[in-house]
DNA sequence: CAATAACATCTAACATGTTACACACCAACT
DNA sequence: AGTTGGTGTGTAACATGTTAGATGTTATTG
């Protein structure tokens, strides 16, 4: 009857209510951008309900977000399928990424604290040891830590998420080509431009070397394309 | 029993189903971007859903996805609010917009045809005429337009959408701020400064319009937060 | 009288039942 | 044989019932 005033008297902060929809959510998405569901596998939300112990609600809801996040594809009444690869959607992706990326960049290289570039260095030290030892998994999840250090450093609040966001597809991409085994240090390279070019705030820089290493990618993903054509749309 | 093939068989192209979520998260974005439902007000589902004649279940999966996009804020277990301005977030969705937009306007002033600069100038002509009658409505539906006419000429599948998602707490502001008339004539300046930096190519220009133009939208949200404390956040 | 604990209330989260529709399959017809 | 139309099946979309928890209020206790 009485509506409780609007939201003024809670917790302001963002309560990190984790659900059941969230923890699906995660679940899933994992397993999608590290392939362990493939692009074009179908989803079966009462099967994936059953093997989580939950109800299809939240599974529904967390599909739903992943749709939104174009990781997954629903037909209506027809099914639920991982998203499979589409060269003008990783485009699409691989623009808003620089985009975002440089701005963010730039803005570091101007406010970056030596604790910070310092912080940077760290993840680099740590990436090449796990370049040397080609594992992979650690390798992907400091480069995934080192975008997040860099989108913090730019000290907008959000801003992490939203980026995360829009990499998601790339982030997959980069998981299948895997093997194409020379991509490691060349990825290490493109860090090592970037952490430089913030350290001598010289961002224009690191742009240049992006663009280049998303040329090589895009040549790899065709490769991929020949191999694996089950993966790719249209 | 049998899965259906993947996918690989029916309509590849996107299906535009509209369903009665999509038509409910239509409805209640396009009532809080125009500011029909003011921020930290709350937003009964069950009332919504009454409302509109539905369930409470396509409510809930518009609201969620809208609470993706920033523009509600859910409460677990306690309710659901508009969501109030949040000036930190604010400045990140103008990062982010600055971002995408320079870039894409560097793409499209890179393969911009003269038909292209043509529908531009003539968005602009209806958006002077607009401006001149005062019509705020029409103004900025042709704002809108623009925006997505400069994100199809980059020539990147499923970037207006991105950029219109990533712009909706930007929109929401400016309907707010609609009442401090000058600024339609600095945004319709701005957008001639953005056409012009198209037309010759050098999109640097119109950048450096863009960051006076942020920084102006800046002080007014201060002096509508004196004015209109309850709409914001933090 | 202040602090606190029990309670009532309201909501999102979750569970489950129902419906409509897209597609595949097969039969009938040309 | 290729095309068309009817039918069955499985799924997402939708509806609705139930649960858990957050908050405001009131009672209780020191």
């Amino acid at each position: 009857m009485q509506l409780r005033s609007p939201s003024r008297n809670f917790k302001e902060q963002k309560i990190v209510s984790v659900t059941r929809k969230d923890q699906v959510y995660t679940i899933l998405r994992q397993a999608i951008i590290s392939s362990q569901l493939s692009p074009g596998e179908t989803i079966r939300k009462e099967l994936v309900a059953a093997q989580l112990g939950v109800s299809r609600t939240p599974v529904s809801d967390a599909i739903n977000r992943l749709a939104d996040e174009g990781l997954v594809e629903i037909y209506p009444q027809t099914g639920t399928f991982v998203a499979r690869l589409w060269l003008d959607k990783i485009e699409t992706a691989q623009f808003v990424r620089v985009a975002l990326e440089t701005a963010a960049i730039r803005r570091t290289a101007e406010r970056a604290t030596p604790e910070t570039i310092a912080r940077f260095r760290q993840n680099l030290e740590r990436q090449r040891k796990a370049a040397d030892k080609q594992d992979f998994e650690q390798f992907y999840e400091l480069d995934e830590a080192l975008h997040d250090l860099i989108c913090d450093a730019a000290g907008l609040v959000g801003l992490r998420e939203i980026a995360s966001k829009e990499r998601s597809q790339i982030d997959r991409v980069r998981r299948l080509l895997l093997h194409y085994e020379t991509r490691m240090i060349e990825t290490l390279a493109e860090h090592e431009a970037i952490i430089s070019a913030i350290a001598d705030r010289d961002p224009g820089k690191a742009a240049k070397t992006m663009e280049a290493h998303i040329a090589q990618m895009g040549k790899m993903l065709l490769h991929l394309r020949d191999k694996r054509p089950e993966l790719f749309g249209s």
